[in-house]
DNA sequence: CTTGACTCTGGTCTATACTCCAGACTTTAT
DNA sequence: ATAAAGTCTGGAGTATAGACCAGAGTCAAG
């Protein structure tokens, strides 16, 4: 078990982000010290890794934690909440990566551009990248 | 060329946002009537419609900001600054791309785990499935 | 030529996602 | 045993990305 300050060197993370997270209920610590302390578990950690992968993909906290509420329970109702709301993300997760790439193209594009590249001028700014590519 | 109100219509983003915008330097409009209304030319709707995709992805929009500053001027220095930014970009965008990936696949076990789905209680929950395929 | 819709600047306000104390307690190292 | 380092709660402060409002000017239609 992990104090906070070591989840959070491990992890990346402030303790006051920690301590954040917890207080929006995406993060409870495993179990507590007598004298109070946090101590985290194994799956606290992988928990903690969930939350910076979503984040740094453009999901918002809150939208974060609606993912980790996630649950199917079999039973046909819950599958039927889940499903909507998993396939309405699956739209949004789609949407970005076919931007990411577009923008990613276009970077590309740009790192040739100059350096020994024979491309016009209208290459020559992220923009004009990005064009080329819609065309 | 468009009035702000126009262009707030057509792009989906609000008056105050493009006003924001230009406050931060992320676009500038076109033109001005002598009476000082903002006018806005093609090439503006889609520099901001560059802005909204990056947006989209993730990126802040300072980091939007130092994309649509980028400018290969063919000249050697300015490429060599360029060309490590973009490179930096590439991989941050690499990094965001895998991470999307993996989230997506979760999301797809999650929504077959239940309705039919014969996939262990381990993959009810995103946690669970996304698991799964790190192992 | 006035009324309603639009725009201007400048300012305050809000939500999100933290960061940074303060004052008190706990743990660890010497 | 005591000092340093770590942790606790609670609260204030900050950066980002706008939203919203006031008071004044502008434009388009009837």
């Amino acid at each position: 078990m992990l104090k906070i300050g070591e989840l959070a060197q491990r992890t990346g993370i402030s303790r006051d982000a920690l301590r954040f997270y917890e207080k929006h209920g995406l993060i409870t610590p495993t179990a507590r010290t007598d004298s109070g302390y946090r101590l985290y578990s194994k799956s606290d950690v992988l928990r903690i890794s969930f939350i910076l992968s979503a984040k740094e993909v453009g999901f918002t906290l809150n939208e974060v934690h609606q993912l980790l509420e996630l649950e199917v329970t079999k039973d046909k109702k819950s599958c039927q909440d889940v499903k909507e709301f998993v396939d309405n993300k699956i739209q949004v997760v789609n949407q970005r990566l076919i931007e990411m790439k577009k923008i990613k193209q276009s970077l590309k594009t740009l790192s040739v551009a100059c350096c020994g590249g024979d491309e016009p001028a209208t290459h020559c700014t992220i923009l004009g990248a990005l064009n080329t590519h819609n065309r």
